[in-house]
DNA sequence: AAGTAGACTTGTTAAG
DNA sequence: TTCCAACAAGTCTACT
């Protein structure tokens, strides 16, 4: 499932392939891959437009346009951004095909119809405007190991560390499993209260996400045998290989040898060992 | 107002 | 072998 290093890998293959390219026409065939917005509406947006530039904000790509809006994506759990040509067969699941001025289409596939795309109004900082919720990015934004400390008691009362990893509005881009392979690094229990982390925890929390999360974007990314993350060229990640908790429930504990148990934490399957993580 | 729960969706897996 | 219930996920909305 993308996160936010498979977000950043497709964002790295789509900039030399998207910029400075120019849209020629657009196709939505499936209804719910633009639900915020009569296709007419997201059609029309986009026709015509220059594509300037591709960045990513947390798990949202945002393609810039030479207007006042940007092209949104989101992947949720199974969705991809593909470049092809015209000639090549339509995968199942093709649900956008975008044609540029060269000859090439930027397609957005999704088998569980999770992900969408919808053109939004960008605001000075050419932000999206529906992203504007969102808190700092997690790798982009620059942050102090207090500035994070606070970001994660963020006035909670009741609710758990790992729920607090996981709200997009404190910080951008952590996912279940980046969530859990971090609080592991940290040796940190998923479900201690977001109130009860020390300083010195928040800053091993911190610096464990930084770590994972750059490493998993040199790896191109995390990939299931079984899951549909790919990048833009259709090829998977090498991050999933070097996962220490996630999905290795039963499974020796790689610091300690105890098995990894899996629970349910915030609504969330969640991996963890017992006794590296108090 | 923080926090939780439900809705959305479907290919895959587990269970029987 | 066949069928079905359970499961996975991130975000938004609705409610407590």
């Amino acid at each position: 499932m993308p996160e936010l290093p498979e977000v950043e890998t497709v964002r790295r293959d789509l900039v030399p392939f998207l910029t400075g390219r120019t849209v020629h026409a657009v196709s939505v065939s499936r209804d719910r891959a633009v639900r915020r917005q009569p296709h007419p509406d997201f059609i029309a947006a986009l026709r015509g437009r220059r594509l300037t530039d591709v960045r990513r904000h947390g798990k949202f790509l945002i393609v810039d346009l030479d207007s006042d809006d940007a092209l949104v994506v989101h992947l949720r759990m199974s969705g991809q951004l593909r470049v092809a040509s015209p000639r090549d067969d339509l995968a199942k699941h093709t649900h956008v095909v975008i044609d540029l001025d060269n000859e090439s289409q930027l397609r957005f596939l999704d088998p569980r119809t999770f992900g969408e795309m919808f053109v939004d109004e960008v605001d000075a900082g050419r932000r999206p405007l529906a992203l504007r919720g969102l808190g700092p990015d997690a790798v982009n934004d620059k942050l102090s190991a207090s500035a994070f400390h606070q970001m994660i008691l963020g006035g909670r009362t009741t609710s758990t560390v790992k729920a607090a990893l996981l709200d997009q509005t404190t910080l951008a881009g952590v996912g279940n499993l980046y969530a859990d392979e971090a609080l592991f690094a940290a040796g940190v229990h998923p479900k201690r209260l977001a109130a009860s982390i020390m300083g010195a925890e928040a800053a091993a929390i911190l610096k464990a996400l930084r770590r994972i999360l750059l490493a998993a974007i040199k790896a191109r990314g995390s990939s299931f045998p079984d899951e549909g993350y790919v990048d833009a060229y259709g090829k998977p990640g090498g991050f999933a290989l070097r996962h220490q908790v996630y999905g290795r429930a039963g499974q020796a504990c790689p610091r300690c040898g105890n098995a990894i148990e899996k629970t349910v934490v915030a609504q969330r399957g969640t991996h963890f060992c017992r006794r590296c993580q108090a």
